[in-house]
DNA sequence: TTTCAATTTGTAATTTTTACAAATTAATAA
DNA sequence: TTATTAATTTGTAAAAATTACAAATTGAAA
């Protein structure tokens, strides 16, 4: 059997023909896909793929820990196949969802109301990533003011 | 003039009757509200306000930095009129969001790739509040087994 | 007052997500 | 194997959230 395939059982998921394809998808692509990429591009080699499959599943992954979504968005739910807590860097410009090596479980047990139980903490930074950066710089290079 | 009028100046934005209400709405509520929530309270006293317009001014008032949304909630964008810089929790049972005292400044300039350049950070917890812990606590109590 | 610009409004369109029942596939029992 | 049942997938429709846009209104400047 298949490594993703093991991992899905691992957490209690069936391993089914498109739940292999998706949380395999997720593994692969490291660039936190919304719903609508994940399944376009699935749907070339799947072509009958359904986009509620897509919606079922990613619900279905989440709930079992397999991977999580991240809100770092707040037009498209975005996914991640990497399931270990870490931050997020999502440039202002192009709008890409870096990792940051920052390690959120630091954060895990601080600084939250009395009586209150964290089970989770997301750390989402925004700004601009390198290449736009390097892009301003040679807009402003080239303008004569 | 009043002094909500005045925070809108001073970022810049001229105070109408529309703006001067959504962010006295915001300062006052200090509940995260959708805008959903906002326009239907503010509609019961403003018969006239238009969706279109809550949106609008939300818009405005993020861009021009009077306050900031926060994507804590995957289903909905949150508002808090609260501008200056805070963590939040929310309860994973009721929904609700609760500011942390977190200074998520300490954050501001560390651990995101090399070359990339952060103006804003979000740390989100999510768990279970004080409220529903001590609903849950009692449920179990309640039970034979 | 007239003119022009800014703001608001209402409607329609778009996008994202969820609901749900039928169809398909997989697992279990006979 | 075949019949029965359960799990999964699919397609369509509905709901919810957001955006586009042009007309109407309001405010500021000439
Ligand atoms: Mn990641
Ligand atoms: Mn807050
Ligand atoms: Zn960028
Ligand atoms: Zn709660």
């Amino acid at each position: 059997m298949n490594s993703v395939a093991k991992h899905l059982m691992s957490h209690g998921i069936r391993p089914s023909i498109q739940r292999i394809a998706i949380m395999q998808y997720l593994m692969g692509h490291a660039t936190h896909p919304t719903v609508d990429t994940i399944y376009k591009d699935l749907h070339d080699d799947i072509p009958t793929l359904s986009r509620t499959t897509v919606y079922n599943t990613l619900a279905l992954l989440e709930e079992k820990n397999a991977m999580m979504s991240i809100t770092i968005d707040s037009h498209n739910v975005r996914y991640d196949g990497n399931a270990n807590p870490h931050a997020h860097f999502q440039c202002r410009k192009c709008g890409m969802i870096f990792d940051s090596e920052l390690n959120v479980t630091d954060l895990q047990n601080i600084k939250y109301p009395k009586g209150f139980d964290a089970q989770q903490v997301q750390v989402f930074y925004y700004g601009t990533c390198g290449k736009c950066r390097e892009k301003e710089a040679m807009e402003k290079g080239k303008q004569i003011n």
